[in-house]
DNA sequence: TACCCGTGGCT
DNA sequence: TAGCCAAGGGT
């Protein structure tokens, strides 16, 4: 632990830098609406800024308060998270926006406690919330956090069993003053000066109380846990077309993918599995070279099989297989990237001629 | 705890 | 190129 009068003036130190160094960002501006504070903070998850802030744009958009959201169609809501990835977290920004208006009269709770229960909320959301939306003296602790504090504390227990000391670390400075900037303080201290690699001790406002820059080595910090190397598997999709619009199926479940649009496509099968490729709705396909796509825990190689077929046919299939559904291709974006990219490998090919 | 769950940019 | 990394949550 540190000296409480050295956490004091330091805190004034970073908070004073933050108010000329802090990065301005498009859920910064305007007044704290705790709706937006939240919708950037699930899209932010795992996900870089500038992702996430044409996401972040378009939302507001279509959806200006919590109850517009609540109301969405649930395949708008899911055509639209498109791209950005973990799509649980888009499952549960409706099932949350449904809470709220159904369980808080449309009001989000300002506890930390109560926000915890909402879905899509875990500690790092319902602290960052009551944080800066409440301007409540929360322990927000995020991925940004977690490496100032192992480096200014050094604390060398690899993450995540080192998690307790951080928050422990982090606590120390959370103070009633300022309370919603200071987690922000933190975190673009983290993005611009508290580097994962070759970080900017020289520039850094807290450097005086900093372990690991007095060491000489911070980055060694975060310690973490080494990786399970990731699988590669392969497979087929397969890409059927009147020229005009492709057959997609809505994905069921809660796992890779669920809820979202997405092709027709064999088994995923692990390195010298052999794939079952059955001639999906008993159609000829012409095969064309593989794509590469690179999921949280394997890589997919995917060849993709492509029949274009009349009108007439096209029709027949949906008529035939009641699962599934015809997606124009404009609204290509409406699927995750994994299968966008198939037909991006095709954009070369005029699907409406032949 | 360990694993599941996307994507794109950077080195 | 392969690996790392980015405002995590759920199970």
């Amino acid at each position: 632990m540190k000296d409480a009068a050295l956490v004091s003036r330091l805190r004034a130190d970073l908070l004073a830098w933050y108010d000329g160094h802090g990065r301005d960002l498009p859920w910064r501006k305007g007044a704290r609406d705790p709706y937006r504070v939240w919708l950037s903070e699930v899209m932010l998850q795992q996900t870089t800024t500038a992702h996430a802030a044409p996401y972040y744009a378009r939302f507001l958009e279509l959806w200006p308060t919590v109850a517009d959201l609540a109301a969405a169609d649930d395949g708008a809501v899911m055509a639209q998270w498109a791209g950005l990835g973990y799509y649980a977290r888009a499952r549960r920004l409706l099932e949350c926006a449904r809470a709220v208006v159904r369980d808080h009269g449309g009001r989000f709770p300002d506890r930390e406690d109560a926000l915890l229960k909402l879905p899509g909320f875990g500690p790092y959301t319902a602290a960052a919330v009551a944080a800066i939306a409440f301007d409540h003296p929360a322990n927000v602790v995020d991925g940004n956090i977690e490496r100032v504090m192992t480096r200014l504390y050094a604390i060398a227990t690899p993450l995540p069993a080192g998690r307790s000391e951080v928050r422990q670390a982090s606590a120390q400075w959370v103070m009633a003053q300022r309370a919603g900037d200071w987690p922000q303080a933190l975190m673009d201290l983290a993005n611009q000066v508290c580097r994962p690699k070759s970080p900017l001790c020289l520039l850094c406002p807290l450097n005086a109380a900093c372990v690991a820059f007095r060491a000489g080595d911070p980055d060694r910090y975060p310690a973490k846990l080494a990786k399970a190397p990731k699988p590669r598997r392969h497979g087929v999709v397969f890409v059927v077309t009147d020229g005009v619009s492709v057959i997609v199926e809505r994905r069921e479940g809660k796992g890779l993918l669920g809820g979202m649009l997405g092709l027709p496509h064999s088994d995923w099968q692990a390195e010298g599995g052999e794939v079952a490729v059955k001639h999906m709705f008993d159609l000829t396909y012409q095969t064309f070279g593989a794509y590469e796509h690179v999921f949280t825990h394997f890589a997919l190689t995917q060849e993709v099989w492509l029949a274009r077929v009349s009108v007439d046919d096209f029709s027949d299939v949906l008529r035939r297989h009641n699962a599934y559904q015809a997606l124009p291709l404009a609204e290509v974006k409406a699927l995750p990237t994994v299968f966008a990219k198939a037909l991006k490998s095709l954009l070369s090919l005029d699907l409406a001629a032949g």
